[in-house]
DNA sequence: CCGAGACTTTACTTCTACGTCAAGGTTATG
DNA sequence: CATAACCTTGACGTAGAAGTAAAGTCTCGG
């Protein structure tokens, strides 16, 4: 086989890779959340680079915001956004239309970062309380050890 | 009603403090989440103030951290044990059982302290790359009104 | 060209975290 | 003591996010 070009992968590969199951990566297409992969003349899913990492973005989503499929699927596309720009940037045509995709891309970014920030805050002060917890209880417990050596156990 | 000693709150009023529903909170004692309230003579859950701080760190959980009721209660059941020792920290009876508890504690604090920092970190990177990205964002939405401004849309 | 293993779709199942009645008991108040 | 407002348990329903099984198809190495 070709192995050189472009490398592709196949679901089982990207599934291995991804730490998630071809099921899911099935379901995220279904979803939205990938684009339908190109595929074989048999009609194996054939991945690229790109949908790794993009599915290692979708679980971060997942995992660190707790948002839902739906909702990064909106952030998804705004990735799409900035990956179709980025790409056809040369072409001079119609600039209004792409000011305006340009205006909704800052718009969902913003509203994001506007959720990450307060997350991120209230993760800070978790940490700082859990960090205080901690600390008072190493405290007890070295009293108790002081209590201990004055009095040992029987 | 006596409504001066410790101000008990029924379930609805907890619902409403809280934010959550009284099936949420029927559901959390079930699954071990909140300790089984007392009673009014009728059957009625009477609630105390600590349930309702109890129920805010439960939801704080779910949606800062993104843990499954499950997960929250092995976080929770340490807070009860905190509470315990807080509570009989006097009776100095059984020093090396207390020591077992609280290096169990501690191990708990710490595992959670553990998860808690690791995703404040990355919460951080994710939020530094939303801002590069807005930035970006920003810049070419400048480079294009420049563009536009050389030469008007017809 | 053939068989093992990887992949396909379709359909049904599971699990979590509740929501939504239903049918009836309790409490406070006029 | 009536009655509205509040509460009880129980049972069934649901949305989100997959898991699992079935039955058939494709690919590739030998």
């Amino acid at each position: 086989m070709s192995e050189s070009t472009e490398a592709y992968l196949q679901i089982g590969e990207v599934a291995e890779r991804t730490g998630v199951t071809q099921r899911t990566l099935r379901f995220y297409e279904e979803k939205g959340l990938l684009r339908p992969p190109s595929r074989m003349d048999g009609g194996f899913r054939l991945y690229s680079e790109d949908d790794v990492t993009r599915v290692a973005h979708i679980r971060r989503l997942q995992n660190l915001l707790g948002l839902t499929l739906a909702e990064i699927k909106e952030m998804v596309e705004a990735e799409e956004m900035l990956q179709e720009l980025k790409a056809q940037y040369r072409p001079e045509a119609d600039i209004s239309e792409k000011r305006r995709q340009l205006q909704e891309a800052i718009g969902v970014v913003t509203r994001q970062l506007g959720i990450v920030s307060q997350k991120a805050e209230q993760m800070s002060e978790m940490k700082e309380q859990m960090e205080e917890r901690l600390r008072t209880f190493e405290r007890w417990m070295t009293e108790l050890e002081q209590i201990e050596r004055k009095a040992p156990v029987a």
